[in-house]
RNA sequence: GCCGCAGUAGCUUAGAGGUAGAGCACUCCCUUGGUAAGGGAGAGGUCGAGGGUUCGAUUCCCUCCUGCGGCACCA
C-alpha cells in the first residue's frame, strides 16, 4: 500500500504494515515514539496503530513538545511499575505529563520522603534497561472494572465508571495494566536513561478536591536529551538563587517574622523600592485621570454583608466585635470605594466616568499553607482603582486601562504580557441577564483594546467576569498581575444611581481594575526578574562613594554630597578598609554604581565610576558627575 | 486546612543521650591601601516553644508554633 510522509514524499509498505515500519523505513525506529496519521486528526497514536492505503504519516520525536509529552507520560507508567514493586498493594490514581515532567498519585502504606526517590528511581532504570514493551488492548468497561477491583485499585474503578464510551484502553509494561487513554512509547527503553530523573514527593487530592482521599504525589521528569535536562536544571537553581525569599532579606528588603506570618516588615532598601512603586503608579493614575482616596482599615459587618462578601468569604476575613457591632478589617476596597461614590452632591452622567483609585491595605486570613513569602501574604497593599462609568463607557475605559497596564509593565521590561478571560463562576451573585451583558461588554470591550486571550471557564469573581493580565519574567515564568473586572452587581446591592441625560436614574457600571494587583507580591516578582539587581531607578542605594585612603575622605564626603544634590541616593564609605574590600562587600549587595576617589582624583577634581558586574571603570569630573549618572542611567519612566 | 520534611550564634552550617564546634558578619588591635575578601585577638548559643521518658534531653516520644515542597483555597 501507498503509504505518504509528511514532506509529500511516498513509500511503499506491504499490507498489514504499521507506523512503526514506517520508523524502520526513515532509519527513525530508535528515535520514533509516536505518530501523527491525518486520516486521525491532531491525535498522536502508537507506532502499533495499522495504516490504510493512502495514509500520510508523521513520525513524532521527543523533540517535538507533544512527543516530549508523550514520553513522560510513559515515564509514569515505568514510575507506577517501580512503586508496584515496592508496594503491591499501592493504589493508583493518575499519572499525567504536565507542563515540565510527569507525576504519579499513589495511595500506598508506605510513606515516601525525598530520600526513597533515589531507590525508585533505581528500580525504573531497570526497568527501562529491560526495554519492556507497552502493550495496548481494548476491553469492555465491565471487563476492565472486574480486572481493576480485583486488585483494589478503587481509583481505577472510579475512573472507568465515569468514563462514557463502552470500551476502554489499557496499557500493559510487563504484567504491570494501567487504565490508559495513550499513546505511549514502543517500550520503557525509548526513555532516555540519563534525561530523566525523580524530582519531589508531595501531597495531592484525589480529583483535587480537598473532601477527597490525600494521596501521595511522585513528582520527575524527563527529556529528550541529557542537555535539555541540564538546561532545565541549571534553570532551577538559577531561580533558587533569585528567589525573593532569600534575597529580600539578603538585601534588606524585607523580612517576615514568626510573630507575625503573612505580614511584611519592610526593611530600610525594601521601602524605598515601595514607595518608588507607589509613587510612580500614582503618577500614572493620575496622568490616566484618576484621584487616589484613602478608606477605613475596619468596616462594619453590614457593609459586607451588602456587598456579599460576608456570605463567600466570612472564614478568610479577621472580624473585630466591638461592643454590640461586629466590624471586619477590610479584604478588599470595593466597598469603601461605593461609599466615597455616595459622598456629596447627586452623581450626573456628566460626572462619568468617575475614576477612583487606592493604595489599600488589605487582610485576608489565607490558610496556613496557602502563605509564600511576598507572593501570597495576609496582608498586602493593593493598586486598587474603580471606574465608576455608564454602561456605553466600558469599552473606552478598558481600552485606557489595557494601555496603562502595558505602559507600567514596560517600563519594568515586562513586554510579553497574554491575557486570560474568566467568565461566570458557579458561586456568584446577581441574574443570568446581567451576566450576558457583563461578559458580553468585557469581550466587547477585549476586542476593542485588541486583546488576544484565553477563557478561564468558571473562573470569574462572584460579581463579574475579569480579564487577567499575566507577564513573563526573564525565566520564562508566568505571573498574573494586572485584573480588570465588570460589575454590574455592587453597584446594584449597594443601590447607587446617577442622573442620565434624560434625568432618569441610573446604575452605574463599575469597573474594579489593578495594575500590579499586589505592590507586595510585585516587588517579590520584580527582585526575581532582576535577581537584586535593581534597574537604577528602582536602586535603593544607587551610589556608594568610597575613599581610597583616609586622606580621601573629605573629598569623598564632598562627592556624595554633590550627588545628593543631584537627587542621587548615595552613601559614603570612609572606613579604613582596602578598596578590593569595599568593592567586594558593594558588588555582594548589588550596589549599581561605585564613585571611588583616591589621591589622583582628590587631585584632578575627578570621580572614578565602577559599574556593578563589570571591572570597567570611567572616569569623570565632579562638576559633571549629575549628567554622567542620568545620561548613564536614563529613566524609563518617561 | 491537608500530606510530607525541617528548625543549632545575625547568616550558612557540623555534631551527639553526659548542657555545643566552624566559616562569614560583629567588636578591638596592627596594616594607609588603586578596582571582588590583608593579618591577629575577642565577644556571641536557656540548640523554635511547652510537656513527657530518663540519674541526665538540644539529641528519644507527644503537642504546639514557624518555615519549606506540593495539594486545596485565592474577592
Amino acid at each position: 500500500m501507498n503509504i505518504f510522509l509528511k514532506d509529500g514524499s511516498k513509500i511503499i509498505l506491504p499490507d498489514g504494515a504499521t507506523a512503526r515500519d514506517v520508523a524502520r523505513d526513515g532509519g527513525l525506529e530508535k528515535k520514533a515514539l509516536v505518530a501523527r496519521i491525518d486520516r486521525l486528526p491532531s491525535k498522536l497514536v502508537d507506532l502499533t496503530t495499522d495504516l490504510q492505503d493512502g495514509d500520510t504519516v508523521e513520525l513524532v520525536t521527543s523533540s517535538d513538545g507533544d512527543g516530549l509529552s508523550v514520553l513522560r507520560h510513559s515515564a509514569a507508567h515505568v514510575l507506577a511499575l517501580a512503586l508496584s514493586e515496592i508496594d503491591p498493594s499501592m493504589k493508583f490514581a493518575i499519572g499525567p505529563a504536565i507542563d515540565d515532567g510527569f507525576y504519579y498519585d499513589v495511595k500506598s502504606d508506605v510513606t515516601f520522603s525525598t530520600d526513597d526517590l533515589n531507590a525508585i528511581e533505581h528500580r525504573m532504570r531497570k526497568i527501562i534497561e529491560s526495554d519492556i514493551p507497552f502493550v495496548l488492548s481494548v476491553m469492555s468497561k465491565e471487563e476492565a472494572i472486574r480486572h481493576f477491583s480485583s486488585n483494589g485499585q478503587k481509583y481505577k474503578v472510579e475512573l472507568i465508571e465515569g468514563l462514557e464510551a463502552d470500551t476502554v484502553s489499557v496499557y500493559s509494561i510487563g504484567g504491570f495494566m494501567d487504565l490508559c487513554r495513550g499513546p505511549h512509547i514502543p517500550s520503557t527503553g525509548y526513555i532516555p536513561q540519563d534525561a530523566f530523573k525523580l524530582t519531589s514527593v508531595a501531597g495531592a487530592y484525589w480529583r483535587g478536591d480537598s473532601r477527597n482521599d490525600m494521596l501521595q504525589r511522585i513528582y520527575g521528569t524527563a527529556f529528550s536529551t541529557i542537555e535539555e535536562k541540564e538546561a532545565y536544571f541549571a534553570m532551577v537553581e538559577e531561580a533558587k538563587l533569585r528567589d525573593h525569599r532569600k534575597l529580600g532579606p539578603e538585601l534588606e528588603i524585607f523580612h517576615i517574622d514568626e510573630s507575625a506570618p503573612g505580614s511584611v516588615f519592610w526593611l530600610k532598601n525594601g521601602y524605598v523600592i515601595f514607595n518608588l512603586l507607589k509613587d510612580y503608579i500614582s503618577d500614572v493614575i493620575r496622568r490616566h485621570g484618576y484621584y487616589l482616596v484613602q478608606t477605613p482599615q475596619l468596616m462594619d459587618r453590614s457593609l459586607w454583608e451588602t456587598s456579599g462578601h460576608w456570605e463567600k468569604f466570612r472564614e478568610n476575613m479577621f472580624v473585630v466585635e466591638n461592643g454590640d457591632s461586629t466590624m471586619a478589617i477590610k479584604p478588599m476596597n470595593c466597598p469603601g470605594h461605593i461609599i466615597c461614590y455616595k459622598t456629596g452632591a447627586v452623581k450626573s452622567y456628566r460626572d462619568l466616568p468617575i475614576r477612583m483609585a487606592e493604595f489599600g491595605l488589605c487582610h485576608r486570613n489565607e490558610s496556613s499553607g496557602s502563605m509564600h513569602g511576598l507572593m501570597r501574604l495576609r496582608a498586602f497593599m493593593q493598586d486598587d482603582g474603580h471606574i465608576f462609568c455608564s454602561e456605553d463607557q466600558i469599552i473606552s475605559e478598558t481600552i485606557d486601562v489595557c494601555s496603562m497596564i502595558k505602559e507600567v509593565y514596560a517600563t519594568f521590561g515586562f513586554n510579553d504580557i497574554t491575557v486570560k478571560f474568566s467568565d461566570r463562576p458557579e458561586k456568584r451573585v446577581g441574574s443570568d441577564e446581567v451576566w450576558d451583558i457583563a461578559e458580553r461588554s468585557l469581550q466587547e470591550a477585549s476586542e476593542a483594546a485588541g486583546l488576544q486571550y484565553t477563557v478561564n471557564k468558571g473562573e470569574g469573581a462572584f460579581y463579574g467576569p475579569k480579564l487577567e493580565f499575566v507577564l513573563k519574567d526573564c525565566l520564562g515564568r508566568d505571573w498574573q498581575c494586572g485584573t480588570l473586572q465588570v460589575d454590574f452587581n455592587l453597584p446594584e446591592r449597594f443601590g447607587i444611581s446617577y442622573t442620565d441625560s434624560s434625568g432618569e436614574r441610573k446604575t452605574p457600571v463599575m469597573l474594579h481594575r489593578a495594575i500590579v494587583g499586589s505592590l507586595e507580591r510585585f516587588i517579590g516578582i520584580l527582585i526575581e526578574h532582576y535577581a537584586g539587581k535593581f534597574p537604577f531607578w528602582l536602586s535603593p542605594v544607587q551610589v556608594v562613594v568610597a575613599n581610597i585612603a583616609d586622606d580621601n575622605a573629605e573629598y569623598a564626603a564632598t562627592v556624595c554630597s554633590a550627588l545628593k544634590e543631584c537627587g542621587v541616593r548615595s552613601i559614603l564609605d570612609v572606613e579604613y578598609e582596602k578598596i578590593n574590600y569595599k568593592i567586594r562587600k558593594y558588588s555582594v549587595c548589588k550596589i549599581p554604581l561605585l564613585a571611588i576617589v583616591g589621591r589622583n582624583e582628590q587631585a584632578d577634581g575627578t570621580v572614578s565610576l565602577r559599574f556593578l558586574g563589570s571591572s570597567d571603570t570611567r572616569t569623570v569630573k565632579l562638576e559633571e558627575i549629575g549628567d554622567t549618572i542620568s545620561q548613564l542611567f536614563p529613566d524609563p519612566r518617561g
